[in-house]
DNA sequence: CCAAAAGTGTTGCGGGTACACCCATGG
DNA sequence: CCATGGGTGTACCCGCAACACTTTTGG
């Protein structure tokens, strides 16, 4: 949605294009200085901080869809990706919207109350591991501006995003004990310390250094790479890397890590 | 969708009742005769067995949505409902249909190459639990009859629903060492051997007879009646019934089995 | 030499698993 | 009294949790 033709052309004929009533709403979770980041939109002319979403193509499969949202937001392709709830039962969800409007630039623009933006939406939530800093955020006609908030102090958000920003991380913080995690979240090489520090920022909880260190290379999903990583005054810690191999592996099977 | 009437006006209408391109499936499990069950409709003129489903009606929750088409089929209202998994990625669910005929009564009807049922259909899987006993299997205009299959022995089933039911017990599986079940799927009174009975046919795998009964009474869910059970020439099992209280709290905050 | 962080091994306890004997019932 | 299934207790073992000392580094 780059030209202010895309845009209008969107709001008059979307429907030709998309899917109405359906949408699909993205929880993207990153990790930066010992916190877990949620990616927040500011949708113009409504004002207020969102999910990034948006609409399935009507010939397209809805990972592609959602790939490709994020790509538009992140311009990343390599993410962990996961559909995790559908979202048609709030109060906003289930009426029609009206009066509707967008302010791309600085021109209002009030939807026409036949519009087929008016209709209800029944929302897909994905949330999305990514790599905080391979991040490339991209606003558009829609979006405003994009920020990484601190997952622990998000406002008030639009519609019903809240709860799905709630869903999303109990079902991350749930599937982090049966699929390797950190492959999206962490550069490519990385500390012990350091991974265990990513887990304890999502648990939001502490950990004994000694037991997850056991835990983790007992999994045999990341190795040593020789290497070590100066961090100044303090002995210098090991680079450990993923055996992408085992790690896809663990994704398709699934694990069993007992933290 | 019970008259001639209704049915033709779905046919034509159906767009203005029901959001279009988007249906809830559901596999609807049932236990009997030491059987794990699935309940399977055939489609009138598509002549194959597929999972019974239906649209969302525009004002409509999902939850209530799914409510409504098991109880169309089931007359049923209390069992266990489960969102799963949302289906768009198939070839099938990629591309619009053609041809699409019913054959209510002995009338072969073909949908206008237009018709609203052409659309893609994206599908939201939902998995129910209910006692089988209380069941009372209801057809209708698209539905020519419904049948309980035994999970071991279903067909080639219409469209991606092979796929759907693999992922419903996949599903069903995993919940089952976190969410309570049985209270859909057993008689209210029940013994023991019946229990684990339920539990070894879902998991298809044998349990030990005293450790099973020892992780099953210390999750307090049920207890015991003071009645037994005759069963001939044997000795008479106790009867236990689900403490409602205990259980709906575990509904809700979950439990761990780890049998 | 000191402060701060990383690396590593051992022990004890609890829970899960494996296992066997007695009891009730009806024929 | 016998065949069959139901009910129950114990011992062992493994795995998790708890815990402390040594090593490295730069200032």
């Amino acid at each position: 949605m780059k030209t202010e033709k895309e845009f209008h052309d969107f709001l008059e004929n979307g429907d030709k294009y998309y899917i109405p009533n359906l949408t699909i709403d993205c929880a993207i979770f990153g990790y930066h200085g010992k916190e877990l980041k949620i990616l927040l939109a500011k949708w113009r002319g409504l004002d207020g901080w969102g999910l990034p979403g948006g609409f399935i193509k009507k010939k397209e499969t809805l990972s592609n869809a959602a790939t490709r949202i994020l790509k538009e937001k992140t311009s990343l392709d390599k993410l962990y990706l996961k559909q995790f709830h559908v979202f048609g039962d709030s109060e906003f969800r289930r009426k029609e919207k009206e009066g509707l409007s967008f302010s791309p630039g600085n021109n209002r623009y009030l939807l026409p109350k036949n519009s087929w933006l008016h209709e209800r939406t029944i929302s897909i939530g994905y949330y999305a591991l990514v790599e905080y800093s391979q991040v490339n955020l991209m606003t558009d006609y829609f979006i405003e501006e994009l920020v990484w908030q601190d997952i622990n102090q998000v406002p008030k958000l639009l519609f019903d995003h809240n709860e799905m920003l709630s869903y999303a991380l109990r079902n991350m913080r749930i599937n982090l004990y049966h699929i390797p995690i950190g492959y999206n979240l962490l550069p490519n090489k990385f500390t012990l310390p350091e991974i265990q520090s990513l887990y304890e920022t999502i648990l939001d909880k502490k950990l004994d250094r000694r037991n997850f260190s056991k835990k983790l290379l007992k999994l045999e999903l990341i190795k040593d790479t020789k290497e070590v990583k100066k961090i100044g005054q303090h002995r210098s810690p090991k680079l450990y890397q993923f055996d992408m191999k085992k790690y896809n592996e663990a994704l398709k099977n699934g694990i069993v890590l007992a933290i």
